[in-house]
DNA sequence: ATAGATGCAAAGGGTTTGCACTTGA
DNA sequence: TCAAGTGCAAACCCTTTGCATCTAT
């Protein structure tokens, strides 16, 4: 019933050809390109539906407009630039973590968000 | 220059009760039972001038409202409740962040939130 | 007295939705 | 064919702002 359009290939496409998480702002930015026209309607529309069959998970950081990417990755966490505002993966992750938590809480999952510069803005 | 209104009091009186990050519904609604009639533009005015002249914070929490702490504490990090959607304080902080950040990139600040229940809902 | 603070309602900015039109299967 | 997908514009929601009024000093 997933049909196979213009637009949400033009979005896959910059999903694959981006390899990060990429807010609705960049895809549309990205997309259009290949797409004159596009709709940021259609990109809201595609993104959300995109999540719902598992193509695609929101990544959220503190004050941030909301990102998308791929989904199934290994656990991982983010970095942003702090001058270009691009938001990359960082693998790995800490250990230690429940030792931070306060007598009686119980901790059920985490997030970790590095800021600073990326490589082509050091 | 800034004065002592009753809302003001009202709103800073919240903050000294409830001893957490507030969000500006959770500070709207604390502080209108001391005031009623207390309007939202006050709160969001108060809120931005509180922070100007240092008294709070904004905490920010991925995909969620920003909410206010009193300014000034040792670097800590925060704990939201699933269940009851409040946000505590965490304090203390986790070692070998570096060692996660990718070849070439600067890192200059972390953010840290854990997510699970607190002691009441646990 | 008078400039800062307040409340209301209107304006913004980003996201979602209704609807008529288009298009993939 | 005909329901899913699209584009546009209106609706929404939360936050900010303009303005007349109120009030602390």
């Amino acid at each position: 019933m997933e049909r196979k359009t213009r637009q949400r290939d033009a979005i896959r496409t910059t999903f694959d050809r981006l390899k990060r998480p990429l807010s609705v702002a960049e895809v549309l930015d990205d997309a259009s390109r290949n797409l004159e026209g596009l709709g940021i309607a259609t990109v809201y529309r595609s993104l959300a539906s995109f999540v719902e069959e598992g193509w695609l998970e929101p990544v959220e950081i503190a004050g941030e407009p909301v990102r998308y990417e791929r989904a199934g990755k290994a656990h991982h966490h983010h970095f942003r630039c702090e001058r270009c505002a691009r938001v990359f993966d960082v693998d790995g992750c800490i250990e230690n973590l429940r030792r931070l938590v306060p007598p009686k809480f119980r901790m059920r999952d985490h997030a970790v968000t590095l800021y600073g510069l990326c490589s082509r803005c050091a």
